[in-house]
RNA sequence: GCGGGGGUGCCCGAGCCUGGCCAAAGGGGUCGGGCUUAGGACCCGAUGGCGUAGGCCUGCGUGGGUUCAAAUCCCACCCCCCGCACCA
């Protein structure tokens, strides 16, 4: 699918890649990224979320752990003792469900496998959950070695039982949130499947009824005469009052059941159901729909006598098999029941005479702006429909009906006490109204059909011994705002989406069963849900070199009792009483005590947008609820997604790239090039791969490396000159502009600052100059090469050793902006330089064969003027009263009948104010320049000239920063 | 629906917070020139329309508004993308 085509660039990239490799080794072996704790520096605490060890990762996973690396980077430049660790997150269903799908056979998983580069006499192995971790976490560790990334491994570890570790120091948290009152018992709806008693999450289902979630739906009763309840299902209870009849399908069989205490005719699906979720359900007999058909109900809300009808939309495996019918509002029943009243034979087929629908009229309950009184009727005649057989139109006709009236309708009189209300606010209190008169039950479905992956059709249960976090908790949403309020965003937009975040959130399930992940301590039938482990695991990083190393320091896994962690995290408890009750050292307990001080709180943690509306918010909740307001998190930063080629990833559209395979194919450094180039700022919007731009990188990496060697030590000119002056100012503001980036972690406007800007200033500079200076060679040559370290290490370590210099530049120092040498009257000089060079280029397309240019400066006067009205626009004042301003202020001093011209002019060029320059530096630079102006258009010469001392009528439309030119 | 992000020149993409230097950075593509045995490599120029002196006109989703001045600020509308809980 990829190649690189291009014959240097695919040499460049091989031989990069032997120079990564180099490096690589050589880190490695200096144990350079291994970080401890050192009192003398300060530290930066950066970390990217685990990732879940099902796959590979790909180059969207490496999008966002490189903008961490670079982070990393940057900050042991600038001179802190920085700790980037990486862990593997294990917990959840998918590799368990994967696990048991390969047992099955399954094609589609054996595909992924094998796709992923799995050997066919491996697949067998992968029947084991385990084996998903321990080969994908290798995968991961060994991918991230070659992509550069600066970790330190010796704090690496995995979650799940499988790691009894961080097991530990998970049910630790869960005692202590237990204590707090932070978690209760409750009920849930969960997706369930019957025949293998299990929930169903996504992974346990066909992909197409992935995202199907159980929705609160209210079942009405109508009654007949002798008490047998019609229990309508719907997602509308507040129009009830225009329901004319009641549907069934004529031929469906339904079961007559004892529901707590009652006489239901309900379906099979939700005899099930309800027997779910908390009902008491007991099936005595069976009915054919046909046979409930003439059947009078009682409408609960207003006592009026409806007929059971029959409709053939009504799904007799959905719901409870029996609709309540409003014509007015809805689309199904307004078809179905015209169907009964323009064809007689529909009713005599049952044995029904059609009187009984002579008299159903629509009762609108509803008000809709823009539609007649009845809403369902104008749909359904707006799309022609002429039979409830058209279901496509009819489900069209319904959405649009319901989404209106549910958010712009109102109530009409026949509600009674909710007229003038809108739905939306009236349905809830409705609901609540019939259920207390105990017309109604409120009950959880499925919208639509959802298979399990065993085949078995799902409903919804209630699951009760439920455990919850209690986010809804205001003393707990407190906390966690005000950890809001006192971190760095990047962006800083997040900040305020963070706020809302917490306040939205309820209670949260967070046990799981049937998947991998650490028990509940006090409910081992329990697993603690993925999201659910992973909130305050960073602290676990500060100690994770002591415990996951048994044969350094010794620990066992049961020595972990729930004190070790409160002496280590919050200095609570006796030490040697810890020591003695769990045979730990008390000098190693002490030891990571000290090193969780040091490193605590977390400074920045980098992540994908898909994790602000989750993880980042339990981390947040999590941090407030166990630690010291000192050791919450201090930074979060987000980025997009990686688009490849201007399109989202997936593997079915072949547009998909593993890590692995950008490595093989342009390297490390021109990989991660690409990934910060193609959109390295934070922020939401994705960033888009182009793999012209790995190939481009390599070249230009190459390019460095050779122009870098070369020219270190290359003989070079002494003298200093403008020019020089002029580079050495924009080399400084650039290294100004690319720090300032660098901080706010915008990594693509740094790159593109520090390197492409910084690079054209240098081109630029040798047209001008012909040769460079010696001194700012070297120093460009320096600074370049630091300035890209962070996002090409590799090529960066490589220049930096082939220049001479000591040690690694992992360590060396991020250059520093020397600001007394930014000038920015020389630079505004030189951008009146190339002004002139393009205005005299336009206009010598209008002139034949000039032979030279005058280049006439303004005169001293305009200049005074301009200075002072540059100073009043700094005040804020508008252009017009500057120009006044300036102009009363050297009344007398000024040419009068010239005025005019002058105000004409500058209103139509206000761009000379921000590069007015004094006129003897314009004057000099411009003189210094001549020669060059003259090569640069081709001509035999250029002069430049005052204003006062030429005699062309052309100089009077000369202003500060543009001078007048003629050619002749 | 709720919440969030976005719509810029042939394409990608910066700018928008802090209005004028924005016909709008930088790439890519295309065209022309140079270098060269050749080049997909490198360097220079052009790339909205018109224009025989540096100009004029049109223009940053659509329609209004504020302002001496708007891609940038305000209002309304249209369109696209993402999340909404057992998916990590």
């Amino acid at each position: 699918m990829f190649e690189v085509r291009d014959r240097r660039a695919k040499d460049a990239i091989e031989r990069l890649k032997v120079i990564e490799e180099k490096w690589q080794k050589w880190w490695e072996e200096e144990h350079i990224y291994e970080a401890d704790p050192d009192p003398s520096k300060p530290k930066f605490f950066v970390t990217f979320p685990y990732p879940y060890v099902n796959a590979f990762p790909h180059l969207g996973s490496a999008f966002t752990i490189l903008r961490v690396d670079i982070t990393a980077r940057y900050k042991r430049m600038r001179g802190y003792n920085v700790l980037f660790p990486q862990g593997w997150h294990a917990t959840g269903g998918p590799i368990m469900a994967a696990a048991l799908r390969l047992r099955e056979g399954d094609p589609k998983i054996i595909w992924t496998l094998l796709s992923m580069g799995v050997g066919d006499d491996e697949l067998e192995k992968f029947k084991d959950p385990k084996y998903w971790v321990f080969y994908f976490t290798k995968g991961w560790k060994r991918d991230l070695k070659r992509y550069g990334m600066s970790i330190d491994w010796r704090r690496e570890f995995y979650t799940t039982y499988l790691n009894p570790y961080y097991s530990k120091f998970v049910q630790w948290q869960y005692l202590r949130l237990k204590e707090k009152g932070l978690v209760d018992k409750g009920e849930h709806p969960v997706v369930w499947c019957p025949k293998e008693k299990k929930v169903v999450g996504d992974h346990d289902r066909p992909d197409e009824y992935a995202g199907i979630s159980p929705t609160e739906a209210v079942i009405i009763k109508f009654r007949t005469e002798d008490g047998t309840v019609f229990p309508a299902l719907t997602y509308r209870p507040e129009t009830v009052f225009g329901v004319t009849n009641v549907w069934v399908n004529p031929e469906a069989e339904y079961l007559t059941a004892i529901v707590d205490g009652e006489k239901w005719i309900i379906n099979e699906y939700a005899s099930r159901e309800l027997a779910d979720q908390k009902h008491e359900v007991k099936v005595v007999g069976r009915v054919r729909g046909v046979d409930l058909l003439g059947i009078m109900v009682q409408n609960p809300v207003d006592g009026r006598w409806v007929p059971v009808l029959p409709a053939s939309f009504v799904d007799p495996d959905m719901g409870t098999g029996v609709v309540m019918s409003v014509p007015a509002h809805a689309p199904f029943d307004y078809r179905g029941l015209l169907d009964l009243q323009e064809r007689p034979d529909l009713l005599e087929r049952y044995g029904l005479d059609p009187s009984i629908v002579r008299g159903l009229k629509p009762i609108p309950l509803i008000r809709l702006e823009g539609y007649s009184e009845i809403p369902a009727r104008d749909a359904v005649e707006k799309r022609g429909v002429k039979s409830q057989e058209e279901r496509w139109a009819l489900e069209a006709a319904t959405k649009e009906i319901y989404t209106k009236e549910y958010h712009t309708g109102i109530l009409l009189e026949i509600t009674g006490r909710w007229a003038g209300m809108k739905v939306s606010e009236a349905k809830e209190e409705i609901t609540d109204w019939l259920v207390s008169r105990g017309d109604a039950v409120r009950v959880y479905t499925l919208p639509e059909r959802v298979y399990c992956r065993c085949g078995a059709r799902t409903h919804v249960k209630i699951v009760s011994d439920q455990w919850f976090l209690l986010y809804s908790k205001p003393e707990w949403k407190r906390l966690a705002h005000r950890a809001v309020d006192r971190m760095k965003f990047y962006p800083e937009t997040l900040r305020a989406e963070f706020h809302k975040l917490i306040d939205w959130y309820k209670d949260w399930a967070f046990t799981h069963r049937n998947e991998l992940g650490t028990p509940l301590p006090w409910d081992e039938s329990w697993v603690i849900e993925s999201l659910s482990d992973s909130t305050i695991y960073m602290a676990y990083y500060t100690i994770a070199k002591y415990l996951q190393h048994p044969e350094k320091y010794g620990i066992r896994p049961e020595q972990l009792v729930p004190e070790v962690f409160d002496y280590i995290f919050k200095g609570v408890g006796d030490v040697e009483k810890v020591s003695e009750r769990t045979g730990i050292p008390a000098s190693l307990l002490k030891q990571m005590r000290e090193e969780f001080l040091y490193w605590y709180p977390v400074d920045l943690r980098i992540s994908g947008k898909d994790l602000i509306q989750n993880h980042l918010v339990f981390f947040i909740f999590h941090h407030t609820a166990l630690f010291e307001e000192k050791h919450w998190p201090r930074g979060i930063g987000v980025n997009g997604w990686v688009l490849l080629r201007g399109e989202k990833m997936s593997k079915q559209k072949g547009n998909f790239i593993l890590l692995r395979q950008a490595l093989d194919l342009w390297g490390a450094d021109a990989t991660r090039w690409a990934e910060i180039m193609g959109g390295g700022d934070p922020g939401l919007d994705d960033a888009n791969f182009e793999p012209d731009v790995a190939e481009k990188a390599a070249l230009e990496l190459e390019e460095w490396i050779r122009f870098a060697s070369e020219n270190y030590n290359a003989d070079a000119r002494e003298e200093y000159t403008t020019v020089d002056m002029w580079f050495e100012s924009v080399m400084n503001r650039l290294i100004a502009e690319t720090t300032d980036h660098m901080e706010e972690t915008k990594y693509k406007s740094a790159l593109v600052t520090g390197y492409y800007h910084l690079q054209a200033a240098y081109r630029w500079y040798i047209r001008r100059a012909g040769r460079p200076n010696k001194d700012l060679l070297r120093k460009f040559i320096e600074t370049q090469t630091l300035l890209i370290a962070p996002f090409a290490p590799h090529t960066a370590e490589e220049v930096w050793h082939r220049i001479g210099k000591k040690g690694s530049i992992v360590f060396a120092e991020w250059p520093e902006a020397d600001t007394s040498k930014i000038r920015p009257e020389i630079e505004a000089a030189e951008e009146i330089l190339k002004a002139v060079i393009e205005d005299a280029r336009e206009i010598m397309k209008f002139v034949e064969k000039p032979r030279r240019l005058k280049v006439i400066v303004a005169a001293g006067w305009k200049y005074n003027v301009l200075t002072a009205v540059l100073r009043h626009r700094q005040e804020g004042k508008p252009l017009k009263d500057s120009i006044r301003e300036a102009l009363r202020e050297l009344e007398g001093q000024v040419p009068k009948r010239e005025i005019g011209n002058l105000v004409k002019l500058l209103v139509k060029y206000p761009e000379v104010l921000s590069r007015l320059t004094p006129r003897d530096v314009e004057m000099r630079h411009l003189k210094e320049a001549a020669d060059f102006i003259a090569r640069e258009l081709g001509l035999e010469e250029a002069i430049v000239i005052a204003e006062e001392e030429s005699t062309d009528q052309k100089k009077k439309i000369a202003l500060p920063g543009k001078p007048a030119l003629v050619l002749e």
